[in-house]
DNA sequence: AAAGATAAGCGTTATTTTTACACTTCATAA
DNA sequence: TTATGAAGTGTAAAAATAACGCTTATCTTT
């Protein structure tokens, strides 16, 4: 309706077919794992492949990739960001294709079966990746590198455990995506010393005899931080 | 020719209008600058503007970003990174457009007066910008924000600095860009101790009588700083 | 020609942050 | 009742950062 009514701007401009595609990160207990999903249409139907969808006329590029996200996992609310555009002009024999990658943090354990039996999608383990399509193996990369600069320095790495989880756990989250050990008391202190992780009355006493205190990230308190000019770092 | 011979995927999604847009950075003596352009087509002629244009079919999104760059600056091997995309259905009215923004970061004194004669193009203050069309002024604050980040914990300063360049101009930049004073000899000592910059003979006599030494940034050195797992901060 | 001015450059100390590592506690299993 | 093993606490050394005084080089002024 708007275009009959409107003048017709930038007539000399070919419209492209655009795309979102997903990473979707999750984590269980002691290791980091990608959710896949074997395609569903040609060309390449079968393979393993990020999940995508193309952005329609009437949505916003983030509504697009929340709404692959929340139809193939079922899932509203996860923390999801934009990863970067993949735009070469052969990167996809199928047609001409630009894709924005977005990437998403998932609590895992809790979602785990629903989405396995639902869709045709597995979690895999990182060192034990398929083969993708197209250039998704280096989306996969290069969302690998963000997140571990992300974590680094910015209080995402909670979107991957439970609501409450303990400081070995959350130490365990980091050793994973850093590949490196981390000290156990030097980790604690560093972390409770921003003082954003609220302690609860519970303990968590499946790792251990004498069992871990949970805590909870605060988002108001790292505000505070924030606002006192702390910076987060691990 | 291609499209006759294969197959037609991807039949029903449209294709939508996908465009690139440049913030283009640049640092002079001591203040910080942004190229604006006068747009030239409807809606919005006349209006202070980032430049920008649509993505090709034949051309990828990087290239669309550089010939824009080169269009209207003449210059190519010009730092310049994806800053993130522009997707939201109503973000301009003239038609669907989605604009994947790029930075960019200029050695401007070299530059500056070509520029400014052979386009109308104007380089302008961070305080005193004008009104930008669409949603440009958050793509420059989103820039600004990323540069902010971004040379703190990567070498690309230099990009705005000419070649040769004094401690004291290095300071300077960051001076500007973090907005806030640095002390002029721990500066000194930190962006020494990393053994990136090579000293040179000459001195530059602009702003002393002493005369500052002259440095040059060298990618090499800091390659080796990298494998040595000595991050780069300032 | 000497004195004054000023940014450039060098050095030292105090403070904070990071790293390394020893010891105690808790709750269960044997 | 005791042995076990991760959870949690403490402390000292080392490294990085911040604060700041002093000297040097060269031009301008007298």
């Amino acid at each position: 309706m708007k275009e009959n009514t409107s003048p017709i701007y930038y007539a000399d401009a070919t419209p492209l077919l655009l795309a979102v595609d997903c990473i979707i990160f999750g984590f269980d207990r002691d290791s980091l794992k990608l959710l896949l999903f074997q395609r569903k249409v040609a060309p390449f139907q079968d393979e393993w492949s990020l999940i995508g969808s193309f952005v329609k006329q009437e949505e916003s590029v983030l509504k697009a990739a929340e709404r692959v996200l929340k139809t193939h996992t079922g899932l509203t609310n996860v923390f999801m960001e934009e990863l970067g555009s993949y735009g070469e002009v052969e990167r996809d024999p199928g047609a001409r294709v630009i894709s924005i990658a977005h990437y998403a943090l998932m609590r895992l354990a809790e979602e785990y079966k629903q989405i396995d039996q639902t869709y045709k999608a597995q979690w895999f383990e990182f060192d034990q990746l398929p083969d993708l399509i197209l250039d998704h193996h280096q989306m996969v990369q290069d969302a690998l590198e963000k997140l571990r600069r992300k974590t680094r320095y910015r209080p995402i790495g909670f979107e991957l455990l439970p609501e409450k989880f303990t400081i070995p756990q959350l130490r365990m989250l980091y050793e994973v995506i850093y590949q490196r050990p981390l000290d156990r008391r030097n980790f604690r202190k560093k972390i409770l010393s921003m003082k954003i992780l609220e302690k609860l009355e519970e303990k968590d006493k499946t790792s251990s005899r004498k069992g871990a205190f949970l805590y909870r990230f605060n988002p108001e308190k790292y505000q505070e931080m924030v606002k006192r000019g702390v910076d987060f770092v691990i």
